[in-house]
DNA sequence: CTGTTAGCGCTTTCAA
DNA sequence: TTGAAAGCGCTAACAG
């Protein structure tokens, strides 16, 4: 059933054969018909490995995820293979675990030429182990990115976005606001601190409070809130780095015997659907996730065609969805 | 930094080289490692595609998800990935919205030769369709299956949890028990209603309520709760087939100010982690998902090695998850 | 407009 | 224990 078989069948060459598969003009009709109906009579189905092979290009891409369960993760995913499929390209998708080994075993189809090129959505701690075995294969860090590594990134301005949100709390007259900030392994994590510290330094707030989630899961969330909780001094709003975790911070508040916004207000961020929900809805401020995966993957395909392009580092825009949990 | 240039540097042929690469036996150790050093010297990384060529497999598995955004297909997902890197392989995935168009575009890598078989994750009602893009290459089917396809599949029994559902729901003195089902291109969807159905009858219930949603999303569920407390009698009860769909109804039944569970008991299905977090906690019917994706990779893989393998139908053991929601 | 030929990088007989 | 050579299925010069 190889492109051999389809030639002898239409009385042609191999050379024309493929000529047809690939659209190449020059084939006269009536030679192009005959071919054509040689191939779905036999029922040919061209051998991609061997195409690859010879062109020296796959068509497909690699996706580097910590965490597919987490629903931001799985919304860029989402972006990133609708941009991927307009270009024709397809999504190899490794669920890392920010495990050193599985990447390691996924980065060898990039050096293996499985893959045409790499988007890497992992904590950026990991990033540095990561750029030994990517080399200068074209690659894009899309979330989470190392400052120190000249590829290009799409994320967000996270300080920003903190710092707006505190004040925004402050606004509505919250005066204890606390963060519950997960994993500092991740440079959103430092970001959005440094953005909850300036703006209460900013606003002559001198009361601040945080907790670390040991991952992102609502029982981290729930766990961290229970830690703020347990300390002298109450908050009265709270500031998640992340929808999940903000959902466990309602449930332990609410555990606690506290009402959500009257007591505590909280606000989430990531801007995942289910928060709008939850009960109360979350406040949120949300990430343009399929965007965020679609720019990503056009960054990564220019600099699959241009090797040398520039190294650019993306920041899109942010929004604030205000709900009844503030 | 071919094969062919190790080969030159460590002065032996390629076919040693080979024979290194694949720890064959009887390759004397000095050229071996001679091999070796040669190979580190000059970052030799062989390429894949040659090798997946030549040998006529891939180690790689295409996985066909309806939508990685539903926690209970990523959590499965997570199953078969773990599963498949045990057995040195990776995945594919096609996140397929059900569209017919981005599924032959995935298929062809498997008529292609890319990767070695397939797991489908679609409604049933889909899989006819792929039926013939897939022909008699290695396919399982999870969570969703076709009975007239003539491939193995993974599953819990529906029927039978929702039938023991109902009988929970009753047993707690709940009298009017409504079913909030999805669309019925899902085989699952018509199993679990036939399941409550009967128990219905089988415990002499008259009153019976269903309402379906649109899709799977908390909206959808929401929606679809309104549309059943715009009836002219209320539920005491709601059987959701989805986790993410009865956050949905706990939502619109608070909206419209029943009491969960007082006045309304809610049951999801699934078991997604998050359910627990949720005000209140939900009572839901876990399915074992991680165990799930693993199966089928097993089967899969068993299918690779041995076309001829018999045909399985598997049924895992589900089991209820009692929380304050009921 | 079409055919011949070479070769992508690897594995695998077969022979030495 | 090692090498030479064939060939996986395809595309792309280069001729004709």
């Amino acid at each position: 059933m190889s492109i051999e078989k389809v030639a002898r069948l239409a009385g042609v060459s191999k050379a024309t054969v493929s000529r047809v598969l690939n659209q190449h003009p020059g084939v006269r009709p009536e030679t192009r018909s005959n071919v054509l109906d040689a191939i779905s009579a036999c029922g040919y189905q061209p051998n991609l490995l061997a195409r690859q092979l010879r062109t020296a290009q796959s068509n497909m891409l690699l996706v580097l995820v910590s965490d597919i369960a987490n629903p931001f993760c799985s919304l860029v995913v989402q972006g990133i293979e609708a941009e991927a499929e307009a270009h024709g390209y397809y999504i190899l998708l490794c669920n890392s675990a920010s495990q050193l080994r599985r990447e390691t075993a996924y980065l060898s189809l990039l050096t293996g030429k499985v893959v045409d090129g790499v988007i890497t959505m992992d904590a950026a701690a990991c990033l540095q182990e990561l750029k030994d075995l990517i080399g200068d294969a074209p690659w894009v860090q899309c979330a989470e990115y190392d400052p120190a590594i000249s590829a290009s990134s799409v994320t967000i301005d996270n300080r920003q976005a903190a710092f707006e949100t505190v004040h925004y709390l402050a606004a509505k007259g919250r005066k204890q606001i606390a963060l519950v900030n997960c994993d500092m392994r991740y440079l959103y994590s430092h970001q959005r601190e440094s953005g909850y510290r300036e703006a209460l330094s900013a606003l002559d707030i001198s009361w601040n409070s945080v907790a670390y989630a040991g991952n992102i899961s609502c029982e981290a969330g729930r766990d961290a809130m229970r830690e703020l909780l347990a300390r002298p001094s109450l908050p009265d709003a709270v500031f998640a780095v992340s929808d999940v975790l903000a959902i466990g911070v309602m449930r332990a508040a609410q555990e606690a015997g506290l009402r959500v916004p009257e007591d505590l207000a909280v606000v989430g961020f990531d801007g995942i659907p289910l928060t709008s929900s939850l009960n109360p809805p979350l406040t949120t401020i949300v990430q343009p996730m399929n965007q965020m995966g679609a720019r990503s993957v056009q960054l990564l395909l220019e600099r699959i065609r241009q090797p040398r392009a520039a190294v650019v580092h993306d920041l899109l825009p942010w929004q604030r969805l205000e709900r009844a949990s503030s």
